[in-house]
DNA sequence: TGGGAATATATGGGCGTCAATGGGTATGTG
DNA sequence: CACATACCCATTGACGCCCATATATTCCCA
C-alpha cells in the first residue's frame, strides 16, 4: 500500500509534538522518512501534507512555466514560500508550525485524514464534520443524479 | 531537500548583518557555503538571491530570448551587471548592500521567501502583502493552482 | 491453540546542540 | 586615522536526540 488512507486522532504534547500515524510514515520514501512538507489547504481550514518527493514533482512543473510570465511568480510564491518542511524525529513525531496550527484551529489534538497521495490534518471536530458534510453532499448529488436519469416526463 | 522553501523573518543588527535562514544555508553547494549572489528582482521591489551555481541557469533563460530583442538587452543588463556577491560569516550572517536595501525598502528586518531554486528578500510587510496578492490572483483560477498541487505525474 | 515474550506505537520528559542574535576586537584600506 | 568588515566569544531559546513507560499488536513455542 502506497497511499495515505484511514483516519487517526493523535495528541499534541507540551512541546508541540505529534506522532505522524505509523501507516503514514510507512508511505514516505524509504530514503527520506525523516522529513515531510506541510502547507495550508486551499479550500478548507486544514493542513495538507505529503513527502518531499511530491514537492519535487511540483517544482518541476513550476519550472516548466515561462520564467518571465506573471504566473511563474505567482505559483512560485504561493507554493514555495508557503510550504514548510518539518523533521520527523526517531519516534515518528514532528512539530506543527504555529502559523499552520492557527490556520486550522488546532490546539491539543490533531486528526489525520488519508487522502491518497497526500493527507490532511484537521482540528478533530472540524475534521469529522467535514467528513459528514462531504458524504452528505455526495449522497445528495447521487440521489439527484439518479432522479434525473430515471425520472419520466 | 534541495529547494528554497518556506519563509522566515530575521532581524538586521546594528552592523547591518542578517542571518541567512539555516535551511537556506544547507541548500548552498557544500564546497561553497560562504558565498551567495544577490540582485534586484526584475518584477518586484525585492532582492533575489541564490547560490553561485544558479547563475548559469539564469544565463540560459536569458539566452533563450531573442538576441536582438529589446528584452534581451534589458534583462541582460538588469541582471548581470547588477549582480553582487556577498560573503557569509561563520555564524551564517551576511551584509545586504546598501543599494539593494534601498531598492527593497528594507530597514530593520528582512523577510526571506523560498522560491524553489532561488529566494527573495523583502521588507516584511511588503513581502506578506505580495504573497497574499499572488495567492489571490491564482485563486481566481482555482483550477490551475489545485492542479499544480494535486496533479499526478 | 493458548499464553507468554518480543515488538511496535503513542506518549512523556531530560538534556545537549544549534540557530538567531548581540557585541568586542583585530585587520585592512582609503 | 576613520570607517568598514571579518573573526571571535557570549547568550538565549528552540529543537533534535536520547531514554523511559504504557498499551497494543504480533510472534513464537510448548
Amino acid at each position: 500500500m502506497d497511499l495515505f488512507v484511514s483516519k487517526y486522532i493523535n495528541k499534541i504534547d507540551k512541546k508541540g509534538r505529534v506522532s505522524l500515524p505509523s501507516s503514514f510514515r510507512n508511505i514516505l520514501p524509504k530514503g527520506n522518512r525523516n522529513e515531510i512538507i506541510l502547507y495550508k489547504s486551499i479550500k478548507t481550514p486544514s493542513i495538507e501534507g505529503c513527502g518531499v518527493g511530491r514537492l519535487k514533482e511540483i517544482a518541476k512543473r513550476i519550472n516548466n512555466l515561462d520564467f518571465f510570465s506573471e504566473d511563474y511568480d505567482d505559483f512560485s510564491t504561493s507554493i514555495f514560500s508557503e510550504i514548510i518542511t518539518t523533521n520527523i524525529d526517531k519516534e515518528g513525531r514532528f512539530l506543527i508550525p504555529e502559523e499552520l496550527k492557527l490556520y486550522a484551529s488546532i490546539k491539543t489534538e490533531a486528526a489525520f485524514f488519508g487522502q491518497g497521495h497526500y493527507f490532511q490534518i484537521w482540528e478533530p471536530k472540524k475534521g469529522l464534520k467535514n467528513t459528514e458534510d462531504s458524504r452528505r453532499r455526495l449522497l445528495k448529488e447521487k440521489k439527484s443524479l439518479r432522479m434525473m436519469l430515471t425520472q419520466q416526463k
